[in-house]
Formats: structure tokens, sequence, C-alpha cells
DNA sequence: TATAATAATGACTAACTGGTCATTTTGTCA
DNA sequence: TGACAAAATGACCAGTTAGTCATTATTATA
């Protein structure tokens, strides 16, 4: 095992337990054996560290119910996605304690994006998951039942995660299951609607361009040469620069849609560029 | 205003926004424009501090919300529950945003224990409330209906706390009374059964004798000679003697009962000898 | 005004923080 | 075995932390 697994699992150990803030890296060495020197040759800081399990097991979770929500029949998907996510939860439960924990209050900037873009990711499977299982009929209601969806896992999931209790994967599933369809036939005062979804997603505001290209100086060290990495380069060009032109960021942006490593800053390049 | 309400105040301006370990005492202090000796004179600690801003806050919202389940007419019981606690989660939102951030790692065994107090007075009243409503047709259900309210208040409540968003209590109160009400008439598989209740909820370790014998100490010190004051001297006594008398024991629990200030170590002890 | 009591100060301590880097250990070739 | 490179070490740094306490300032009382 190399020394960055080893860090990350005995780490995800104590930030499951004490929190991030509580756990020194004096203490994260420690349980692991190895020398301070050892961890800051595997991790730049203990910033990255954290960024690092948080992207590992996020990539893999929204992945899962991303393929989940695809690739069930309509008439299963709703279970599908309650049994994906509970037995993710179940799996990795270490890492699911370690974001209760900590979404409340992200550390820097690169982590709270970073947070909002994995639950983005969340809220679309779960969105498509409605679309899919209700149809148009839902239209009024849906992002109301999105977000009570959202509550419900959140709730339960804490249920198990922070009391001794033996998770039935499939009753909790089944439970949530009935929940949710009754709740999509008889509901009819949502709160949140689209005016609202509208009036506090727009709020957030973008990163700044300073460290946009922070970051993707970042992903253009760590990539090898290739199309994608000339892209990353030239899109940085065109970032600092005073006017850039829509058609190569277009183009470049197209260039490392499908490179795994590349999702994010993608992702955060065609939100500022507002693409 | 006195000090100790002074830095009360600031530093929850902090906590709301910085969380709790990550403000320094140093902050706080050059924040109220005093001396870090003064802070000292009014706290004997950080955790002193945050305990008190806890039981402040959560003395009044428990209390307001039992007011409300308890003095409303059955149809109306729900709806103000609602609102009574978006109400004052509006009111007292730099609290709010606090208990959301800390209540996942309670710093120490006397906040955890308190957290787990001022919870289950919150739980008490939400059964006491669906009870009212539904009558005894809910029965296996309601503890079920009990988790799903918290989550989705818990939901709803992040929701406007950490956004910039106007809440309307009317319409959010509404929206819940309907979700609750469709859930209640229609649910029928219930994940959250009396079993699994007895299963977790026994298994919370009560606290020490010691850490116990401790807090009657700190509560016998803050009170004023009375005669519950010798009665907790007297519930020392038999805390830490070898074989206690339950008859002596229940009669002093029954002189403080009515003591605001005895509520929770009188809430502890009767948890400890099992009355 | 003099005295006693109370309130407030901030320099100080000891412990701990994330992070660095000259030095040493280990592994791998010839 | 010797030479070189890579991996690992832990003493050390500058900064921060919660908490203390001798000293000073303020207030109340006589």
């Amino acid at each position: 095992m190399s020394k960055k697994q080893l860090i990350m699992e005995k780490s995800l150990d104590l930030f499951a337990r004490q929190g991030f803030e509580a756990t020194s890296v004096q203490q994260i060495t420690s349980y692991c054996g190895i020398s301070k020197g050892a961890f800051y040759l595997a991790f730049k800081s203990k910033d990255e560290l954290i960024i690092a399990l948080i992207d590992h097991f996020m990539k893999q979770i929204t992945m899962d119910i991303d393929y989940t929500v695809r690739n069930t029949n309509k008439a299963d998907t709703l279970y599908y996605f309650y049994h994906t996510l509970f037995t993710a939860f179940l799996k990795h439960s270490k890492f699911a304690k370690l974001l209760m924990k900590e979404q409340t209050q992200p550390l820097n900037e690169e982590l709270l994006s970073k947070m909002r873009y994995y639950d983005n990711l969340v809220d679309q499977s779960i969105l498509a998951m409605v679309e899919k299982t209700y149809g148009h009929k839902i239209e009024p209601i849906k992002y109301d039942l999105v977000y009570t969806i959202k509550g419900l896992m959140n709730s339960y999931s804490t249920l198990f995660l922070f009391n001794t209790l033996v998770l039935n994967v499939e009753l909790v599933s089944k439970s949530l299951v009935e929940k949710t369809n009754i709740l999509a036939n008889h509901m009819s005062v949502p709160f949140i609607t689209t005016d609202l979804i509208k009036s506090f997603k727009n709020e957030v505001e973008d990163m700044s361009k300073e460290s946009l290209a922070e970051l993707l100086s970042q992903s253009i060290e760590e990539l090898d040469e290739s199309i994608e990495k000339e892209s990353l380069l030239i899109l940085k060009e065109q970032l600092l620069m005073e006017s850039y032109s829509l058609a190569i960021v277009k183009g470049m942006l197209e260039n490392i849609r499908n490179h795994p490593d590349c999702k994010w800053i993608s992702y955060l390049l065609r939100k500022y560029f507002q693409l």
C-alpha cells in the first residue's frame, strides 16, 4: 500500500471520530507510524489531504448514484436509488461521518466549491430520478420533492451513523420509497418553487479569477503531455487575458470534456464563462 | 449590560460565522473590547461559554415549543408547532447556526449530555403533538413520524440558515403541515418502530458517577441557601455512598422538581438512579 | 480624603499547531 | 563493496492556543 493510501485510510479514522480541525498532523503521523516529513512528502498540506479524501469518496458515491438512476427501469429507480445511497454510506461509514461533520463549515474556498459541486451532482441525479419516476405531472412540486428527499436521506443517515444500529438497508429503502411516493402523489403546497430555486442558486458567487487560475495550474501540473494538457494551458491563457475568445474557450472545454481528472475544473470554468 | 451578556452576544456572532473551535478567546475579547482577564472573570473557561449559550437559548426554544404544543387546539397544533420553531430559529438565527455546526461534534461529556437532554425535550414535544393530533390510530408509525418531522425541520432550517433567503414562515409551516398530514394518513411502512427505538435509546451510556458528582457540586455552588440546595447536598452524599436510600433520593428529587436551575441535574440524576 | 473592596488589565506560561529542511537511512544499481 | 539516488526522519521554526496572576485602575464606603 502506498504512503498516500495509508495516510488516507488512517486519517479518515481519526477525522470521523474527532473531526478535521481537532485532528493534528502529529496525531495522524504517529497513528500511521510514520514521520512528519513522510506526511508532507505525500501531501502538500493538511488541507490537501481532506480534499483528496472528499474527492476519492464523492467521485465513487456520485458515480454509483448516477449509474443507478440511469440504468434501472422506471418502477425500480426510486428503490435502487435509496438502496445504493445507504449501501454506499454503510460501506464508507467513516467517510460519511466526516462528511456530515464538515459539511456545515468548509475551511477554504476550494473545499466549499468542491462540496457544492458534488452536492449539485447529487441534486441533478435526484431531479432526474424524480422526473423519470413521476413524469411531467410532478413539475410544480419537483424541486420541493428533491429537497424533501435530501432531508429524509440526511436524517435517516445521521440516525444510523451516530447510533450503533444495525441498518436494514432494504427496509429503510422501502420505507423511504413509500414516503416519497405518498408525498409525490398528494403534495399540493410546495415550499420550494422554481422561482425560489432561482433566487438563491444564482447568488452563489463564482470563484475568483485568481484562485481559478491557481487550480488550473495545479491540474496542468498533474497531467501528462496530451491534448487535454494543452487545452488546459490555452484555457489558462484565455482566462488571464483581458478579452478572451468564447469560441476557443468552448472548443478547449470540449477537448477536456471526457477526461476524468478534468471534470471539476471543467465544471468551474463552464460556470465562470457562463457556458 | 453585564459582562457575561456582552460576551455571550458578541461571541455568538463569531461562533455562528466561524464555528466554536475556530474562534479564539483572544478574538472574542478584542471583539468585545475587553481584556483577556475580564473574560475569565465572567467564564471559567471557553467551554463554559458555549454551554451557557446553549443553555440560554435551548431553554427558551424548548419552552416555547412545549408551551405551543400544550396550549393550542388539536386542529392547529401542528401548524403552530412549525410556526413557533421557525420563528424561533429566525429570531435566534445566529444561535441556530451555531447549533447546526456543533451538534455533530460536541467537545466534552457535559455538552454531549446537554445536547441529548434538549434533543429529548424536543422529541417529547413532537411525540405529544403527534399523539394529540392523530390519536391512537397513529400508534404503529408514531416514532417514524417523529423522526420524519425532525428530518424535515432540519433540512428546511438548513436551507434558510445557510442561504440568504427571505423565509416565509407561514408558507413553510403550511407546507410542512401538509407533508406531515399526508404522511400520517398514508404511511404503512415505518422504518423506526417501537422496538428499534428501544434498541438504541437504551444504549446511551450514563454519565459516570464522578462527573455527575462534579456537576452536582457546581449546581450546589450556584444556588443560594434553600431547601433545594440542601436537597442537592444530600443527593451528592447519597450518590457517593456505597449503598444509597432510594426513598431519600426520590424525596430529594421531588424537592428540586420545580426549581428552574435544577431541571437538568434532576434529569441526569433520575436517569442515573433509574427513576 | 483615606481605606478597603472590587474590577480590569495584559504580559506571561506551557503546550500545541502546521510546516520545513539538513541530516540520516534505505534501496538499487555496477 | 562502493557510489549514487530516493525515502524517511525528527529537531526545529514561527505562530497560535487556553488559561494565569501580579499589578493597576476604579468604585464604594467611612
